[in-house]
DNA sequence: ATCGTACATCGTCGATAGACGATTAAGGAA
DNA sequence: TTCCTTAATCGTCTATCGACGATGTACGAT
């Protein structure tokens, strides 16, 4: 019943994935395990400075965790985030689907 | 294999999951089966037009069913849509969630 | 110290989102 | 027909998004 994740968390979560070049970067990272900045720049058709935009947005989301290497900077998904957000998710739909107009009759 | 959701439906769905009020309208469907326009404007702190505008956002994204009812406007969700965006989504931040780094050597 | 690489941040600009009031469209009642 | 109710649409305004180039910052190599 405490759902764990407020509306206002699953609204930023939501709007952070609702951009296809977001989605492309996590499937990317879910591909690979991690990326550096640069690699995702070179698959994106996107600007290194957009690029790093948008990872600051996934990463503000809470969905991504960043680590500092040297130059670089290494992303990968918080596996566990996504748990979390995903039950929340799947919660929220599941109501909805469930919903089913028992008027049949 | 076949995701039956192209990224870009899974965009636009997102994008209209990704506001309170929406989800609020959401969450009334689901409690009260359906609603007239008139009911979810009683109950969000919108104007009319406000919300006949979040109503017709969800229904292009294919979330809600509206029908009439002589002047009335009937809303409700569309719970088999539900199930398919539920399951796309589910699939998706699955396969996020599973991605642990197994690079733990 | 200097330079090169890698990335974040800033500033800007056009496009889109979200709110509102006003108007329009259409059904029901007199 | 005329009027009232209900809801969709239009026009407008502001705020935010998303893209970019330019700049700033920090590390590594020389």
């Amino acid at each position: 019943m405490p759902s764990s994740v407020t509306d206002e968390r699953l609204v930023a979560q939501l709007k952070a994935l609702a951009h296809p070049a977001r989605l492309k970067i996590l499937d990317l990272l879910a591909a690979r395990g991690d990326c550096i900045c640069g690699e995702v720049v070179n698959v994106l058709p996107l600007t290194q400075s957009t690029v790093s935009q948008h990872l600051k947005i996934l990463k503000e989301a809470g969905l991504l965790i960043g680590t500092i290497d040297g130059t670089r900077s290494c992303y990968s998904l918080d596996s566990q985030a996504f748990g979390v957000s995903q039950r929340a998710l799947t919660n929220r739909l599941a109501v909805y689907e469930a919903c089913e107009e028992d008027d049949e009759g």
